[in-house]
RNA sequence: GGGCCGGUAGCUCAGCCUGGUAGAGCGUCGCCUUGGCAUGGCGAAGGCCUGGGGUUCAAAUCCCCACCGGUCCA
């Protein structure tokens, strides 16, 4: 279906291109090269440009991006810059994976304009996927930038499609120094993030240097274009994805053994010059080769790993751990030296490490960093790494410093260390116990406690225990994390209505207003337009009434569903009846209240912060607002009353609040991402919302001024997860009814205990001593008791063949009761206790056991009991006299006639 | 967002599977040994067994819920 897009590029057409198919893998190719018959895409062919560079100079990362980027300014596309590398605009994917991941969901479906059209940027992108390859294969980086250009076309206007693209590539390429002979332009069907379409890839040397993407198709389920085994139907916009891969274009002009070598080498001598690494000319070839050999590879997993590295001791003529001893620290040194400019990207982008959510993206990415550390005895810290990285990439802007990314790592190296550490004396206590280590407790270490595979063995080692790493450690512990689908969310709404006038953005203070019924549909109520606010951006929904023809209709709640606003009324309505909605405005004043502290606080802490603090989730409510943020530390309580302090004072600061409606890219271009604390709105223009010197896009209702928030007060500072702090507070009357509500509480207390609050903590830890101190004078005096009883209990006991029996009923605990029989048991008796309440103790000095005794008892009481040999206890549901337990005892005992019965007695 | 593991003395943990008396080591305190110290010996204090509900005659123990912590995966 695919196959016809590329048979009409004018310029492959016009330049002599010949279409060949590969008798390799099958695939079409395009080339001006008579003589060529395969397409020279790995695994079809292997690398020619390490030791052997294909462009005519080397080129510095920068030198390549800027001489890229000028490249298509100069022919018309206007520079973007770069987006960060969380993609916080996006609530399908954590990280930016690519150019067009920045342009996605809203310009690739044309609900908002581009930045500029057409337009060229090189993007820093983290792709976690195959870090398993990464530092081996000597190509994959975790962080890599693309370079793009992107022209996005609609029916009514279009920029240019293929033959330009396709032109462009070639003429770069040209003037990079490259043949155009050598050129190869391989068709290879595109999909990823919901969209597909026709794609070339530009190969050169053995490398594919751009990926050239045509996408014209949107997934649909009922669409008739199969890709890759998803159905497509085509678009009415069609957008030029280009990627060209800046590290390999400098790979490619200096030719080095790895791509690592050519982008990074300060860092890869710092790390070698502080290791243990040994790295001469011999370790170099023997890198170059296996770069070599691994490039005709895909992704090294653990059989593709194994062949490479048999393959690889054969040509080079040593043997497979004489070769991995070489390798294989090499291979650390240069994963190391990756993953910590993923770290600099990540935490420079804002991105708080955590347990969960993204955050723990930027963890993993710092643990394994560490781990590699340890295993090749690098003595520097990870923050020395760092910051080499970024005086190398000075040119990039970041909004966290450097000290904080300092502080982050410190912190994350304590808490990974603590990791280890309890989980060390976890394997060693399994080893004592269980004296073997097997694959159900490897995975169980790893999954549930974060130790790694090799640290377990390591231990085991140690203690003298052989244990193995199984060969399918990883795929069995993927299995034990099967996925589950995300079910789509339902519609509410059947019918199909205009979206709703809504008059709270205009005027949150209108609490009264006339519109017309659109539509009804059970309980729910659509109108042409309305003043309540639906639930949304974390703000519960209003509440009120409707007056229709003189009577009275409550409003229960209000929700919204694609712009259409419906409230779920008590009452009936007709379509086309005219109704006066009346709001709650206590409730919805409330809610403003508190969604303007919510801005506040939020600009509170980002000052007091830094710009590593996002918004991780926010509730609005009547009584109480919460708001959870990204921070790696719990704050104490000192600055939490700082926090407070500066939202109050931003308060009696009375500052204006307003909002306008601003075309998206101004409104990028003016405040930046961190407009999007609360999630991308869609749209051409977005509504930003200014509470004093705060700005974000908001949809939500707001006060005219701080002024009328009033009072903040925060109740509670909890952290949810690692890396996530909630805040949850009051604003204006909550926040008295809050602070009225703990002045009673304590005035309760301390009318209890009559003292001043003040000496309450004083007075209630004085209580609480005594308290305890009481109960141990119990316990005592209880102990002295039961001794007592107990002799009491012996003096008018009765014998059975010498032996003592003791029969009591009394209004006695249970535990008293069991006291008791401890000391009878000491004395060699025989009996049974009980309270009026039907609890029983058997007990027993002798060879005989009174749990069989207590089961006598159980069948007279209807009742049961278990216990110990020497004491049991039980309940029924009737009570016997001393007598009747008498006489159970005795026909008991007369029944192990035959058996002597002794004492125990010493 | 989902899975898994855990919460018992000041600390590190055992006990839980198989319900019936709450334990060890370290630390603290006291006494003994010593010229003094390190140490060694004897002894003691120290527990709402995270909270709530359920099952049971009986729950630290079994079940459910909540809270807190850890960890892996997306």
């Amino acid at each position: 279906m695919l196959e016809e897009e590329y048979l009409d590029i004018a310029f492959l057409k016009e330049m002599g291109f010949v279409r060949k198919r590969c008798p390799l893998c099958g695939k079409h190719f395009w080339t001006l090269d008579e003589d060529r018959e395969i397409c020279g895409d790995p695994p079809c062919d292997s690398y020619k440009f390490i030791g052997n560079p294909i462009f005519k100079k080397k080129f510095s990362l920068y030198e390549m991006r800027e001489f890229y980027l000028r490249f298509f300014e100069k022919r018309g596309h206007e520079r973007v810059e770069r987006y960060p590398v969380i993609a916080r605009w996006r609530d399908d994917i954590y990280l930016t994976i690519a150019s067009i991941a920045d342009f996605q969901p809203f310009v690739t479906s044309g609900v908002t304009p581009p930045p500029a059209n057409p337009l060229t940027i090189s993007q820093p992108c983290i792709r976690m996927d195959d870090l398993d390859s990464v530092g081996r294969t000597g190509r994959h980086l975790t962080l890599f930038e693309m370079m793009a250009h992107h022209a996005f076309n609609y029916p009514e206007r279009q920029i240019y499609w293929k033959s330009e693209t396709v032109e462009y590539c070639t003429e770069l390429l040209k003037e990079l120094g490259v043949k155009v002979e050598d050129v190869v332009y391989k068709e290879e069907p595109w999909a990823g993030g919901g969209n597909a379409g026709p794609c070339l890839e530009a190969i050169v040397g053995g490398i594919e240097l751009a990926t050239l993407v045509f996408m014209n198709l949107v997934e649909d389920p009922s669409g008739e274009i199969l890709v890759k085994g998803s159905r497509y139907r085509r678009m009415e916009n069609y957008i030029v994805d280009t990627g060209y891969g800046l590290e390999r274009f400098v790979w490619a002009s200096k030719g080095t053994p790895t791509v690592y070598d050519a982008i990074f080498p300060d860092v890869i001598s710092k790390i070698v010059e502080n290791s243990s690494v040994h790295r001469d000319r011999e370790v170099e070839r023997i890198i170059a080769e296996s770069s070599k050999m691994a490039g005709v590879m895909g992704e090294l997993d653990g059989e593709r790993l194994l062949k490479l590295r048999v393959d690889l001791s054969k040509k080079i003529g040593i043997d497979v751990s004489e070769l991995e001893s070489i390798l294989i620290p090499m291979e650390k040194v240069y994963a190391l030296a990756d993953h910590t400019r993923a770290i600099l990207f990540m935490l420079g982008d804002g991105l708080v490490p955590s347990n969960a959510g993204a955050g723990y993206l930027a963890r993993l990415m710092i643990r394994r960093s560490l781990r590699l550390s340890e295993e090749i005895e690098f003595e520097l810290d990870l923050f020395d790494l760092v910051e080499l990285h970024r005086m190398i990439l000075k040119e990039f802007e970041f909004e966290v410093p450097l000290e904080t990314i300092h502080e982050i790592l410190d912190l994350e190296r304590k808490r990974y260390r603590a990791t280890i550490q309890r989980g060390m004396s976890l394997v060693e206590r399994r080893i004592v116990r269980k004296r073997k280590i097997e694959k159900d407790d490897l995975i169980e270490f790893y999954d549930s406690h974060g130790i790694p595979p090799e640290i377990v063995v390591k231990i085991a080692r140690e203690r003298g225990l052989d244990v193995e790493i199984p060969r399918d450690f990883y795929a069995e512990l993927a299995n034990r994390h099967i996925r589950v689908e995300r079910k789509p969310e339902e519609k509410v709404l059947k019918g199909s209505y205009p979206k709703t006038e809504k008059l709270y953005y205009e005027d949150p203070k209108l609490f009264k207003f006339k519109a017309r019924v659109l539509g009804v549909e059970g309980d729910k109520v659509v109108l042409d337009r309305t003043a309540f606010y639906p639930e949304s951006g974390g703000q519960d929904c209003d509440v009120g009434f409707f007056v229709v023809n003189g009577s009275k209709i409550v409003v229960l709640g209000v929700y919204e569903e694609d712009g259409v606003v419906y409230h779920v009324i008590e009452g009936k309505l007709r379509v086309g009846d005219e109704v006066e909605g009346f709001v709650d405005a206590e409730r919805r004043l409330r809610h403003m209240r508190h969604h303007s502290a919510t801005h506040l606080l939020l600009y509170a802490l980002r000052s007091i912060y830094g710009s590593h603090v996002w918004q991780a989730g926010a509730r609005k409510e009547f009584g109480k607002a919460r708001l959870d943020v990204t921070h790696y530390k719990k704050p104490s309580d000192e600055e939490v009353r700082e926090i407070e302090r500066f939202v109050n004072s931003e308060i009696f600061a009375n500052k204006p609040i307003g909002w306008e409606w601003i075309d998206r890219v101004e409104a990028e271009r003016r405040y930046g991402f961190r407009l999007y604390q609360g999630g991308v709105p869609p749209g051409r223009e977005i509504r930003v919302v200014r509470v004093g010197d705060d700005v974000q896009a908001c949809g939500g209702t707001h006060c005219s001024s701080t002024g009328e928030i009033g009072f903040f007060k925060i109740v509670r500072v909890e952290s949810i997860q690692d890396g996530v702090i909630r805040f949850e507070f009051t604003a204006g009357e909550s926040a008295l009814d809050y602070v009225q509500n703990f002045e009673k509480i304590v005035r309760d207390a301390s009318s209890i205990l009559r003292v001043e609050p003040s000496k309450l903590p004083r007075t209630v830890e004085r209580f609480f001593e005594e308290w305890k101190e009481r109960g141990k004078e119990i316990e005592r005096l209880r102990k002295e008791l039961a001794k007592v009883k107990a002799e009491r209990l012996i003096e008018c006991a009765e014998e059975f063949d010498s032996i003592k029996v003791v029969a009591d009923v009394t209004d006695a605990e249970i535990q008293e009761m069991v006291k008791v029989a401890e000391e009878l048991v000491k004395k060699g008796c025989v009996g049974i206790l009980m309270n009026p309440h039907g609890k029983v103790v058997t007990f027993s000095g002798t060879n005989v056991d009174a749990r069989d005794l207590m089961k006598e008892v159980g069948k007279r009481i209807k009742g049961s009991g278990g216990g110990r040999r020497e004491i049991a206890r039980g309940a029924g549901q009737m009570s016997l006299s001393r007598d009747e337990l008498m006489n159970i005892v005795f026909e008991f005992l007369a029944r192990y006639e035959g058996n002597r019965i002794r004492s125990k007695e010493g």
